[in-house]
DNA sequence: GCCTAGGTCCCGTGG
DNA sequence: CCACGGGGCCTAGGC
């Protein structure tokens, strides 16, 4: 149990100081800004950062109630609360926790944490796919040298063996509707910038039913592929044709 | 600073008793699972609820670096570190958590929570919308009485004047590729079911450059619309039907 | 369990 | 500054 005085000297100290800060206490909050939220009382856990960001947590979820980040965050004491204010323009967002007992403060100072490593992004599997396109079909090839290994509107551009250009797309997880439409309008866009007919290739481990309809209504093409989560490599390990169910029978 | 033995003994209290747990120290993190991870040796907050949950967090961001859902959490000591392990199957995870030197464990008792009330969702600006869709246009009614305030696949369906079947999508903040794709979709979904000429209508406060001639192209319309977010409702300012560009010279 | 979509998405990147 | 797309997205709701 802090008194508000105590808790406010504390609180402001570990802000200036850009610490870890945890606040736990009963408290109400007050959300107001891209949407509205009312928090009633309850027991949670107030975290804010050394870049100022912070967040209310109660003791379910991975994700926070109530959190702001790039905020101005300033304590004052009321009569009967504690109240912790974060506040920021673009967009005009404020948080306000009341608390009405504080029953921890805790502070730490933090080293500057080096930078997570990861491993099997989308990223890294379009640039695996990128070294060997054969991978995916005999005489694939990058459509411009010089930019072989460049990634821009889409994830690979390509040229096949007749000669036609084929934008792919790579998608880590189960390929949704997102995912075609996507694909769709890209194929459309470098159809239209070079005139020419353009084939569009989803490159996914999975694709769902719905979205396999829609990519075939759309004439594009989808492989399958598996890969091996690797440190510090990810490895593709085979990519599949998979063709259109129409033409399986013909 | 806690030596492991202690470290352990309190950890696995706080888990046992679903309380919210936190530990500190400097500790090097491993993720395996969807993708891979290595966070290297450095301070950081571990956060561990009563659901299970579990996150890192440096001190920056609101988003942890490594955090896991519905897992088994086990802790046990090394020779030189104390080990926190979360697994989970489906998908296969998990996180290995090395501190090298505890800091601080802090565990609280948590009340269950009361709920976030939020205001301002899609979802309630839907239905303000549908109390009276002649905000929207003249003449503009529910497609069936009985299920008016239903909500489909479509934020709304409606008729119009002329007894045109009218898909209406909402998005409470500026709409992009994604959501002309979605509007485009329930639309030919319900023009196919019916078979019928189904208008299409998104209603969004903006509309990006891109995604506008998308919604053109596509022949779809498109409404903005304002609104305030108010507590405990938010609040419908108008309606402001955007004529197609080409259409505005004719 | 899978599918679908919302989110105060967050976050990095490029123009 | 905004547009765009990835994310181990997370989370809720339907079926």
């Amino acid at each position: 149990m802090f008194s508000f005085g105590q808790a406010r000297q504390r609180i402001e100290e570990a802000i200036k100081g850009k610490q870890m800060l945890l606040v736990v206490g009963n408290c109400y909050v007050e959300y107001w800004g891209r949407a509205a939220s009312k928090l009633p009382k309850g027991k949670r856990l107030l975290m804010i950062k050394g870049d100022s960001s912070s967040a209310i947590h109660q003791n379910r979820l991975l994700r926070p109630t109530n959190y702001m980040m790039n905020a101005r965050i300033s304590c004052e004491e009321q009569d009967n609360a504690l109240v912790l204010s974060a506040k920021k323009l673009k967009p005009k967002e404020s948080i306000k926790v009341f608390f009405y007992r504080v029953d921890d403060i805790q502070s730490y100072e933090m080293d500057s944490a080096a930078d997570l490593r990861l491993f099997g992004s989308e990223r890294e599997l379009s640039n695996e796919l990128m070294k060997d396109l054969s991978f995916l079909e005999e005489g694939l090839k990058p459509l411009k040298q010089e930019q072989a290994f460049r990634k821009g509107i889409a994830d690979l551009i390509a040229e096949d063996k007749d000669g036609n250009i084929v934008v792919i797309e790579v998608k880590r997880r189960k390929a949704d509707f997102s995912a075609v439409t996507q694909l769709q309008r890209y194929a459309k866009q470098v159809e239209k910038i070079n005139g020419v007919k353009t084939r569009g290739i989803l490159v996914a481990p999975e694709i769902m039913k719905n979205a396999r309809d829609l990519l075939e209504n759309y004439g594009l093409e989808y492989y399958s592929f598996d890969f091996e989560i690797g440190n510090p490599k990810t490895k593709i390990k085979g990519v599949q044709k998979k063709q259109p169910t129409i033409t399986e029978f013909m």
